[in-house]
DNA sequence: ATTTTCTCCTGCATGC
DNA sequence: TGCATGCAGGAGAAAA
């Protein structure tokens, strides 16, 4: 389940071996996989002009040329991968993307949860996708505790919850909503409201420590990607408290509980988070 | 306005 | 071994 870092790698992948090139051609073979896929447009956008940058709102990855972009989502079990041409397509190829040199960037996504869609330049941050998205954790200039303090000050639901409303800040998935309200040693069930200032300052800085961290254990180019089948499966590591039920928190020993939030699995130790 | 539930889908773990 | 069952989950839409 790609989040955040898995998407920022990505995107630091495809950025190296794609900006300056051009697709040659591009298919689908699917008309749908979320939604209809906008195909005569992305041919367009996609064909017949370079690259000129790729970039990431949240867990969307936007590949640009002169004409708009693709926009690309991961979903659930979505992947990007960089392929030679003779290489078989595996199951679930639903598209790919052509390169001059005999490469191919496929997307590959068994469980279709992912989207690709087309962005017009012009409109780029009001496409409905991207409107709506909250701020950008690992942006320098965001202030993330101040948007969370005031954003929550109406929020009775809990913080894990609130944490993973996307309109509120991006990239904070389930399995890294528990881990930053384990290390800064908040109770998942709190309600957003009730936590303070100083209690937000220091979940911030914890959000944004552990995404780096998935970030720099990601490396960074798309060979990790393609070198097995697509499947990063390096940001499992280092998980504290995540799928870790009945098991001895790090810091204290007591056994990890696991609970339901708004219908998603949410871990937390019952001694450290009060 | 806020919050919860539903929905999409396949792969995998579990249990008999 | 094989089959049925249930669960996982991002985020928009719908319902409450």
């Amino acid at each position: 389940m790609p989040e955040l870092p898995e998407v920022e790698t990505l995107v630091r992948g495809v950025r190296e071996e794609l900006v300056g090139q051009s697709f040659v051609n591009v298919s689908f073979f699917r008309a749908d996989i979320r939604e209809p896929i906008p195909v005569a447009r992305l041919k367009e956008i996609l064909t017949a002009q370079p690259v000129h940058s790729v970039t990431r709102r949240g867990k969307y990855m936007l590949i640009h040329t002169s004409q708009g972009a693709l926009g690309v989502h991961l979903g659930m079990s979505g992947k990007f991968v960089l392929s030679e041409k003779h290489e078989p397509h595996v199951l679930h190829t639903h598209a790919i993307f052509e390169l001059g040199d005999g490469r191919e960037f496929r997307f590959i996504d068994p469980r279709r949860f992912g989207r690709l869609f087309s962005i017009e330049t012009k409109e780029l941050d009001l496409h409905p996708f991207l409107a709506k998205l909250g701020v950008e954790p690992l942006d320098l200039g965001v202030n993330l505790q101040k948007h969370l303090f005031v954003d929550s000050r109406s929020r009775s639901q809990g913080v894990k919850v609130f944490l993973m409303d996307s309109s509120v800040v991006v990239g904070v998935g389930n399995i890294y909503a528990s881990e930053s309200l384990w290390r800064a040693r908040i109770n998942p069930h709190t309600s957003a409201k009730q936590i303070t200032l100083k209690m937000y300052s220091k979940l911030s800085q914890k959000i944004i420590e552990v995404l780096s961290e998935a970030i720099n254990a990601g490396g960074t180019t798309l060979r990790d990607y393609r070198n097995k089948d697509g499947n990063p499966g390096y940001f499992q590591t280092n998980l504290a408290v995540y799928g870790r039920e009945a098991k001895p928190c790090l810091k204290c020993g007591a056994k990890i509980i696991k609970t339901t939030q708004a219908a998603r699995s949410t871990y937390q130790c019952p001694v450290c988070q009060k």
